[in-house]
DNA sequence: AGCGGTTTCAAACACTTGTTTGAAACAGAT
DNA sequence: ATCTGTTTCAAACAAGTGTTTGAAACCGCT
């Protein structure tokens, strides 16, 4: 448990991380990761006492990963003055996201796999990770002042909005892929245009201006 | 491949459906499947000549009730009179479906794990069945006079609404639930005006009674 | 009853899986 | 150089995998 381990230890975290973001637990072999990783194959036990806990590690290091990019566009937004500006600048910067990345990346595949099938303990942590993002949203909800009095209402308003994040960074890209930045620029801005004007519009449940 | 063999044929596929939804493609045994479907081990290989046939032969039945589902619902919203009735009715009942259902169903799942490891030929299939329902939605967006002019935008526009139904239908159910009927109902309502009080909104690109 | 084709069955097959093992190689301190 | 604990390695292990096999059971038919 040495820090000068870092060699095949890490290495292996990597491959695994790969590997198993690609296959899934049940279809990745810890041969394939240790091939990857250029090590013995005792080094998976040796160091991590299995796979399923080299699973756990990895998806640690993973959505640990993911949520310092998500944690860096939220602070990013976060970070200017008005309030609506803030929301704009999140929603446009993750749907930019899904439009031009040309697949999914590791951690959001690994966070797939563990909705698909939750290891007990670790689909708690992930609830508990997307539920604190949740949170935050629902605070931004109440400083533009657009944040129903119901619970239930406004918590929902705020997932769904998160949703709009992972909807563009994990699905979309296999369905939609923008030409050059430019376009993809516009679409996201207009996308968010849209989530944001439905949140402002206060004449509410009537169909506006029909044909 | 005569009609009365619906017996131990139809009992392995609904059993493969069962299993293949639940473990993915890798974790599903053959074995598991036999043995929930009350049937000898050689039966998968006799009626369907292995396990990648079986699995290719669930995910066709799943995607088969996974879109006479959504067709029902799509159906029934289609069948109103006015388009944006059409589009309300459409939106309340998926969203109304994420937060009341228990679960994730079996073609869903399926779904996800084909997503996340992409069988060459089935990830075809189910691009092009995703993408005739986009096309469907265009031509809705058409109706309500709502398209964008370009092309890309009006795409992107109806894979986003698209993309509400799939959030509210397969990762939602995960994180948040309705206490009762009426409740989610209300808030159903609630999501669905907004989204359309988004799409009608011609005030674009700038920040709406702000602070 | 007897026949031909289809379907079921228990047993075995070849193969891959995660894991273990015991020796060899290494690193640092004395 | 020698000893100590740590790390690597090739080889082997037991368990589980999908698939095959050849005989038995079943079916509708004459």
């Amino acid at each position: 448990m040495d820090s000068r381990d870092m060699g095949t230890r890490a290495r292996v975290l990597a491959a695994a991380e790969a590997v198993f973001s690609e296959r899934g637990f049940e279809g990745a072999t810890v041969r394939e990761i240790v091939a990857r990783a250029g090590v013995n194959i005792a080094s998976v036990n040796y160091h991590y006492g299995g796979k399923s806990a080299l699973y756990e590690a990895s998806l640690q290091s993973a959505l640990d990963r993911f949520g310092n990019r998500f944690d860096a566009t939220w602070n990013d937004a976060r970070s200017r003055s008005d309030a609506w500006e803030q929301l704009r600048l999140f929603l446009k910067k993750t749907i930019l996201l899904g439009l031009t990345s040309q697949q999914i990346t590791a951690p959001e595949k690994l966070l797939g796999w563990e909705i698909l099938s939750p290891t007990d303990q670790a689909s708690d942590i992930i609830k508990r990770r997307c539920l604190d993002r949740v949170d935050e949203m629902e605070a931004l909800l109440c400083d533009l002042n657009v944040a129903p009095d119901d619970e239930l209402e406004r918590r929902t308003l705020a997932l769904w909005l998160m949703g709009q994040a992972i909807w563009f960074s994990t699905l979309a890209p296999h369905l939609i892929q923008a030409g050059d930045m430019d376009e993809a620029n516009r679409v996201a801005e207009n996308i968010a245009g849209k989530l944001m004007n439905g949140l402002v519009s206060t004449i509410d449940e009537k169909q506006p201006a029909s044909i």
